[in-house]
RNA sequence: GGCCGGGUAGCUCAGUCGGUAGAGCAGGGGAUUGAAAAUCCCCGUGUCGGCGGUUCGAUUCCGUCCCCGGCCA
């Protein structure tokens, strides 16, 4: 390229619309190494069902941030944060660009924005606050809420267990308000950065690649995917690993919970719902510019980098 | 051909003792600060199968026809 490259690209996007085909074209002529934004994709195991770059994909161009812990384990925006940061720097240090790619926006967010820092929460606190969520439920906690910590309660749902749970620990760990941690802070883009989207704009051609994808994936042994992680004695569908779709339809499914007919029209049910919910995070999120993903094209994304590198 | 069920939202169905109807799923929009592929919130007018009749008023009752199941011929 004749003009100087943004060393951070960013390329996000609902799932299922092409995004590790062309990351990888544009690593390759970019020299960019790829770091993956995707909470399901960090795990260990987890390789069919989350659409992981296969080998031979890892092989042609260096991939981070997957397989990064096992399925026993949770990993969250802060760690993705730091981990992100690092990696960032180690691929400048090799003078090569840094291709952020995935859709867990959040993570996203929390690289953008920072997190604001927070004590961690024993183990202790957490499970007792969620013991008192199942005894006395989600109303119960967030009218208990409403008296520590108002600005919190005011912002989240009654209905919102998680959200509460997570308000609530943290006052009980720390003796402060959530909110008094939270400064807030809008996600704006470094200087440097260029951030593109794959956009799909027929959302019939989206659920039929969604349906199409997931018979593929069928296909390639999710299903033996699904029963080797079932047999790990310490994992079970709780854990937050196993919540991601296609996995904890899979435990309803080999539970004997539903049919396999049902396990499949949920699955792809579910893709559909997270890919509508990736769009509407994507709407509020600062981008360059949205790449059609009916006609994922390498070319017209290393037009929208020039264009944007020259700005 | 006879008898019995059914025909209500894109789908599965509930309901209206006669005052033109509502759930789940699907679909759409939105929120989102350490689980985020998570967790939540909001959005339902549809010849209530057709046509007649009774009635102030019928999706609801009556008649008739059509369609789909089942049983009997």
């Amino acid at each position: 390229m004749d003009v100087p490259q943004p060393p951070v690209v960013l390329l996000a996007g609902p799932t299922a619309t092409g995004k590790t085909g062309l990351a990888l074209e544009l690593a390759q002529r970019l020299d960019a190494e790829i770091v993956t934004v995707d909470s399901a994709q960090v795990y260990r195991g987890m390789d069919i069902g989350t659409a992981k770059p296969d080998a031979h994909e890892r092989a042609r161009v260096p991939h981070h941030l997957l397989d990064i812990r096992d399925p026993e384990e949770t990993y969250n925006a802060a760690t993705f944060a730091a981990d992100a940061r690092a990696c960032i720097r180690a691929i400048h240090a090799r003078g090569r660009v840094a291709l952020l790619a995935g859709g867990t926006l959040l993570y996203l967010r929390a690289l953008l924005e920072g997190i604001d820092p927070m004590p961690p929460v024993p183990e202790a606190v957490r499970a007792a606050v969620r013991a008192r969520l199942e005894t006395e439920g989600a109303r119960a906690l967030h009218e208990a809420l409403e008296a520590v910590d108002p600005a919190a309660a005011g912002r989240i749902h009654p209905n919102d267990p998680q959200r509460i749970l997570r308000a609530l620990e943290v006052f009980e760990a720390t003796g402060r308000p959530l909110s008094s941690f939270q400064q807030g802070g809008e996600a704006r883009l470094p200087a440097g950065w260029c951030a593109l989207a794959l956009w799909p704009e027929d959302r019939e051609r989206l659920r039929a690649r969604i349906a199409e994808r997931f018979d593929a994936m069928l296909e390639a042994g999710f299903v033996e995917e699904l029963r080797a992680l079932r047999a790990r004695p310490g994992l079970t569908a709780e854990h937050p690993s196993q919540r991601a779709v296609g996995y904890r339809q899979g435990w309803e499914w080999l539970d004997g919970e539903v049919d396999f007919a049902t396990f499949r029209s949920r699955v792809i049910a579910a893709t559909r719902h997270l890919a509508k919910r990736q769009l509407t995070g994507l709407r509020r999120f600062p981008l360059h510019a949205r790449l059609p993903a009916e006609t994922v094209d390498p070319e017209q994304a290393l037009a929208a980098l020039r264009e944007t590198a020259s700005r």
